[in-house]
DNA sequence: CGGAGATCGTTGCGCGCGCAACGGAGTCCT
DNA sequence: AGGACTCCGTTGCGCGCGCAACGATCTCCG
C-alpha cells in the first residue's frame, strides 16, 4: 500500500507543528510582557500603530476593524479604554453623521513612540536576530505558502448586519 | 556608520513577522472552527490528547496544567466542563489525599478519536501538506531557534503559591 | 513528634473579546 | 419622495482564562 494520501501527522509534521506553536506561544506571551510594561495590551498596539500610519493620524472604528484582528464591537471598547487613558479622542466624522473619526492624540503618540521601540526590539531578540538572511527570506516563502486569510466564510448578501466578520490580520 | 546593531526592522525581517502571524492566525481560527464542530475548543482537545496518550488514561490536574498552557484553574473549569459531558470522571487520587485524577471514559474516548481525525486532517490540510519534506524539515530547524520556553521568569522560592506559573507549551 | 513551608484543587474577581441585536444614518431604486 | 437594504457604532450576554487567595494536605527537618 504504497503512499496515497495518509491519515497520520509523520512524526517529522508533528514535529514541526509543535516547533509552530510552541515558537509563537512563547513569542507572543514575551511580546505582551513587553507591552504591559507601557499599559497595553497586543490589541492595544495594533490599533495606534494603524493610527500613526494613517493620514492625518485618524480613522473611522470600521476601518480599525479592518485592519485589525478586532470585529466592531471589540473595537468600540478598546478605543473606549484608549481614550479613558487619553491617548486618542473621538470626534465626529465629517459627512457621516452615524460615524466618527479616532484621532491620536499627543500624548498617543508619544506612548506608540516608546511602546514601539520595546516592541521591535523584542521581534528582533525574540525573531529577526535569531535568524539570518537567507533563514529569514526562506522562512518569509514558506510561510506565505500556509493560509493567510482575513476571515471566515465570505459572506452572502442576506439581510441585515450579517457578514464576513471583522477579523482579520494585524 | 557601517552595520552595528539597528533599532528598526527591516522591511523584510517586517514582511516575515506579518506573515508568521498572519499565518498562525488564519491556520488556529480554522483548526477552532473545526472542533467546535466536535463541542470542543482548542483546549479541551490538549487536554484529552494528554490523558489519551497518559498510562492508564489519566492524569492528575496539576499534570494537566504542566502539559498544556493552562494554569491550574483553568485546568478545574475545564474538566469541569468535560466532567460535565461525560467526557472524563474525576475519581480521588490514591495516596494524596488532596487531588485526584482525570480519567477518560469511553465516550470521552471516542470523542478524542473523532476529533483527532478531523484536526489531523485540518493540520494537513493547512499546514503540512502544503509543504515537501525538504521545506519542512527546513522549516522545523528554523522554529527551532526561536524561544520555546515553558513560562514567563524561573521562580525565586518565596512563600506559598507563587512560582513560575503553569502555562507551557501545548 | 511538631511546626514551617510547599503543593493541590478550588473559587471570586476582572479582563478581553466575539456574537447578536438595536437605533440611527446613509444609499439605491423605483 | 419613499421604501428597502445596507452600514455604523453601541450594548447585553456569555465564554475562556489568568491572578490571587484559601483550606486541606503533604513533606521535610529539627
Amino acid at each position: 500500500m504504497p503512499p496515497g494520501p495518509r491519515h497520520t501527522l509523520s512524526p517529522a509534521e508533528l514535529a514541526t507543528w509543535e516547533a509552530f506553536l510552541r515558537a509563537h506561544a512563547s513569542i507572543m506571551r514575551r511580546l505582551e510582557q513587553d507591552l504591559a510594561a507601557h499599559d497595553l495590551t497586543l490589541s492595544d498596539y495594533d490599533v495606534l500603530v494603524q493610527l500613526v500610519q494613517a493620514p492625518d493620524r485618524r480613522l473611522r472604528p470600521v476601518e480599525l476593524s479592518r485592519a485589525v484582528l478586532l470585529t466592531r464591537s471589540g473595537i468600540t471598547r478598546l478605543v473606549a479604554g484608549l481614550e479613558r487613558h487619553g491617548l486618542v479622542e473621538r470626534i465626529p466624522a465629517p459627512g457621516d453623521r452615524r460615524g466618527q473619526l479616532v484621532t491620536l492624540t499627543a500624548a498617543g503618540l508619544e506612548r506608540i513612540r516608546a511602546a514601539g521601540r520595546t516592541h521591535g526590539r523584542g521581534i528582533r531578540e525574540l525573531f529577526a536576530d535569531r535568524l539570518d538572511a537567507g533563514e529569514l527570506e526562506r522562512l518569509r516563502a514558506t510561510l506565505e505558502r500556509l493560509p493567510a486569510d482575513p476571515a471566515g466564510s465570505p459572506a452572502p448578501a442576506t439581510g441585515g448586519d450579517l457578514g464576513g466578520g471583522a477579523p482579520g490580520p494585524g
